[in-house]
DNA sequence: CACCTTTTGACAGCTACTCTCATTTCATGG
DNA sequence: CCATGAAATGAGAGTAGCTGTCAAAAGGTG
């Protein structure tokens, strides 16, 4: 389990004046690494985009780089909903019909991920469309949440967490949600995400039979 | 050139003799690395195997490597299915349920791939389950048999290809697939695949809703 | 055999990523 | 306030995947 702790965004260093100076410097650190990718990203490409021209601008050295993100593609495809889905999931009545869980936890999540800031979100699966490794490592990423999901409907449906059937559900449900993704942005983000993704549990929830 | 053992193709070189010199020793030099990195993977596992070592016992240089297989995990991630689920897929009656059509389909596809040789089959998703960029690199590939998909469904219930609805039936049943030969690896390829293809099948037709 | 095309190998180069080690920076107890 | 230990950083070397170029070799053709 990666409980790195440190919940990323939202909160500003600044804000949390209980935690020592170190923790700061870190949060900070890791803040300016995106930032920078960001940017950068944005002016001249991913490919383009060399590690060392990214520690440059966030004024740290390569190797601190690799401290804070294992890999290039990382750095751009924060996952911080996992934890969120998880708990959202879990404050549900757990009489509710698993779909009306699902729908509502995940109109939930794409609030706060849009909240959070759009422009990012939409840079993120703009990537996602166009630079494979990128998109590779979001599946992976997403597979970790497929793990999740497997938990979470093993516990309403009384099933086996590691049995075929909830497991091919999960990631039958990941995949459906990494193609909205793909498919918002192909359209260059001209729907409204929570609409295609009424759409995309409509599916899901008839079968794919008809 | 110690390769003519084993051949993994259904066909060897020697059985095409309408095709050139050149083509021919084309085939062979591709079974030849596809030969070399199976055996290598197999006695010091994949990361420890280099390209070097690779092209070393094809006895072709690293440039001839790469100039057959765009990365490395390309090497052992074959995917010959495609054409031939699409032509079985063409070959049914229009009129036949989508989801009988895709079972039976997919029963000759597995049907193939394990006449081919199923220890290669083995390997190959025993490598999905241990290294990442393998199985990464698999979805990747998988998401090109979806795009195939997409042209089936649609033909078949005469929706548009493009649409939400269709690109999300497609990249379920892909996770889905995907899912349950990870299952199947992860439990020591001790159940019949088929049988587990059928029980994904199952969860797929009837929704997730339940 | 001569000529053209395709394939190959050798080599140089780039970059993501790893590892090690010395230096700096923060935390803590006296 | 300082000394000691722990953590974070930077510098550098090294590995390996992958790309590109160019000349040599092999295959095809008249």
């Amino acid at each position: 389990m990666n409980t790195m702790t440190a919940a990323p965004s939202p909160f500003s260093p600044a804000d949390r004046p209980q935690l020592g100076l170190r923790e700061r410097k870190k949060i900070k650190t890791r803040e300016a690494i995106r930032t920078a990718t960001y940017a950068l990203v944005k002016e001249q490409g991913y490919d383009a985009t060399t590690i060392e021209q990214i520690a440059e601008r966030a004024e740290v050295s390569p190797s601190t780089v690799f401290r804070y993100f294992p890999t290039k593609e990382d750095i751009v495809i924060t996952d911080e909903f996992d934890p969120i889905i998880m708990d959202e999931l879990r404050a549900r009545p757990a009489d509710e019909p698993w779909m009306v869980t699902l729908r509502y936890v995940m109109h939930k999540a794409i609030a706060y991920g849009m909240k959070e800031d759009e422009e990012v979100s939409r840079l993120r699966t703009h990537l996602m469309v166009q630079v494979p490794a990128v998109r590779s490592r979001m599946m992976e990423s997403m597979s970790v949440t497929g793990d999740m999901l497997c938990q979470a409907i093993a516990e309403r449906t009384g099933r086996d967490q590691e049995s075929l059937e909830v497991r091919v559900s999960a990631m039958a449900l990941i995949g459906a949600l990494m193609e909205t993704s793909l498919y918002w942005a192909e359209h260059g983000h001209r729907d409204e995400f929570k609409d295609l993704m009424d759409r995309t549990l409509d599916v899901l929830e008839h079968g794919l039979s008809e």
